[in-house]
DNA sequence: CGCTATTATACTCTAATTGAGCATAAGGAC
DNA sequence: GTCCTTATGCTCAATTAGAGTATAATAGCG
């Protein structure tokens, strides 16, 4: 039984997926922890006068990163623990509140503390951008055992691997990002899974491709995926990643290395002049390694004029860098 | 200074947004509580085993309604008290995880403790389904005071009305709900915002229609219209507040009620059609008034085909029921 | 210098989708 | 039956989305 009352209080926790985009990759700030890297977290603590300062606080106090742009992304509060362990984790439950963060791409500027991840190497699936990656290969593979063959088989999980991974003529659905992470792990086939069943890591079956994380970070980032490219169709997040100035191609490098699927060009630069979210600077960019290009900044104007001003994209039937 | 160390625990409260929808009013379920209305709530115990096992335990037990469809809406967990009154809420500072959840129209089923109070007494302004509602004339015309004449007229402020209320020509959002509210709070136009800066509610501006409720309840109301709002365009959680089988204007209604705009009627049920939501039961609406309508049901396996199955609804420029 | 590779940018064309409205059907009230 | 009301089917134009072609402007290289 819990040691006081029932109705306790509780440790509440801050957590960031910071992200920023460095041309073809995106990157999340993780701090080394060992065994397995984190993200920046820390407690609520009673002078923090916002949830958000606090979170903000904590990242600066952890990475030396300043945060621009952030909002609140979800709310973690279950326990995980089962069995014997519960009784222990049952009075010190944790709740945690992620947020997502961007920044701009920091360049040469390196965190204090930390480092930048791929994305794509915690969830290497998720990469679509030049056709199938291998690790999607492997992952289907692996998932096909979980569905089970002949009398063994699953339909309903036949179903949901469909769907979440466009198997057999369905649609990727590149937002899906934490319904294919949490397939994943309700298949045993990441290692946090082992993990939290008071596992070994290495015990039970072996894991897909891709860079575990500590607690269930791995599922945050995933969340943060999944709003994220859900998020720049419809608001101009987007621009919180760019420099000041830029070309349309990179906003579309961007784009594309966020969502993981590739775009067809004229139509991207269509959309975007289009919903007037960009001007031109004047300047241009040389070294593209072809014609220049004019680089442009965003239009703040586009919140005040547009009620959904985002980069409703769809992905092109073929790669747009071939 | 804080009784104890900083890095402190804190009170968790799970506070519930509970919807259903009747005929032509969205309701909201509400405690009675002085001296104002309350949603559904109550701290996180040790013993719930999810956050969302907690809020269907307290609201249960606090109303006698079993929930269905439930998800995270936004955690709340800044200060707002000032001045005096915050050294002395310093250590008890509140965090709270506000949740939204769905039930079927529940006809005679009263609830236990508890009422249905419609949404649109809460926040009168949100109401456009036939033209302008009163409610939203009186709080433009406090909003012009707010923006001040002449030598005193903020642009700025101007300039958010006019997006957030769709004045001069701006297109009118349903989904700004909440930008809405917290444009009034911060004008001073709603009796919470006097409370939050220690005064009596009666003091300060007189407030613009609208039932005001306990705490930042009317705000985590407002998130949930917002969120709701825009939801149904997507996911088919329409029908979580449906009877099991209903009538195409049922569903249109029940849709308009939430939008709070009027939707093209033909419109409305290609689009229901083309997305494959319903099925037929076979059986007929009598006493609709006129031609007896098709009785159809949820098509469950929509959401096995479609990626986001949902009702794109564009408000219709005239009002469906004239 | 002219050719080629490479990227940028401007247009075109077609197929869907959307917004709006007209027309017809099928009940009840009288 | 007529009239009123709601349900349902269908058309049409305007807009948007998906895909592709054509042309422009640079660098590198013989």
């Amino acid at each position: 039984m819990a040691p006081d009352k029932q109705e306790s209080r509780v440790r509440v926790d801050l957590t960031a997926v910071v992200i920023s985009v460095d041309d073809r990759a995106p990157h999340v700030l993780t701090v080394e922890q060992e065994p397995r890297p984190a993200l920046p977290y820390g407690p609520l603590r009673s002078d923090h006068r916002t949830l958000q300062a606090g979170l903000r606080s904590w990242v600066e106090k952890q990475t030396g990163y300043r945060l621009g742009y952030v909002e609140q992304l979800y709310t973690f509060g279950d326990r995980t623990t089962t069995g014997a362990e519960a009784a222990e984790h049952f009075a010190h439950r944790r709740v945690s509140i992620a947020y997502l963060a961007l920044v701009p791409v920091p360049g040469e500027r390196a965190p204090i503390q930390g480092s930048w991840r791929p994305w794509y190497d915690l969830l290497p699936w998720e990469d679509r951008r030049d056709g199938d990656p291998p690790a999607l290969a492997s992952v289907l593979e692996r998932l096909s055992d979980w569905i089970g063959t002949g009398r063994n088989r699953d339909p309903a999980r036949a179903e949901r691997v469909r769907l979440a991974f466009a198997t057999e003529g369905a649609a990727w659905d590149e937002e899906r990002a934490l319904e294919r992470y949490e397939l994943l792990y309700e298949a045993g086939l990441v290692s946090e899974a082992a993990v939290d069943a008071g596992e070994e890591p290495t015990a039970g079956l072996a894991p897909v491709p891709g860079v575990a994380m500590t607690s269930d970070h791995r599922r945050i980032v995933a969340t943060a995926v999944s709003r994220l490219r859900a998020k720049i169709k419809y608001r101009p997040v987007l621009f919180e990643l760019m420099p000041p100035a830029f070309t349309l191609s990179e906003l579309q490098r961007t784009a594309e290395a966020l969502s993981g699927v590739p775009l067809h060009k004229q139509n991207f630069r269509r959309l975007v002049a289009s919903q007037g979210l960009v001007e031109e600077t004047g300047g241009v960019a040389v070294r593209t390694g072809g014609r220049p290009a004019k680089l442009v900044r965003f239009r703040k104007d586009v919140m005040l004029e547009r009620p959904a001003p985002g980069v409703r994209l769809t992905a092109s039937r073929r790669a747009s860098y071939p």
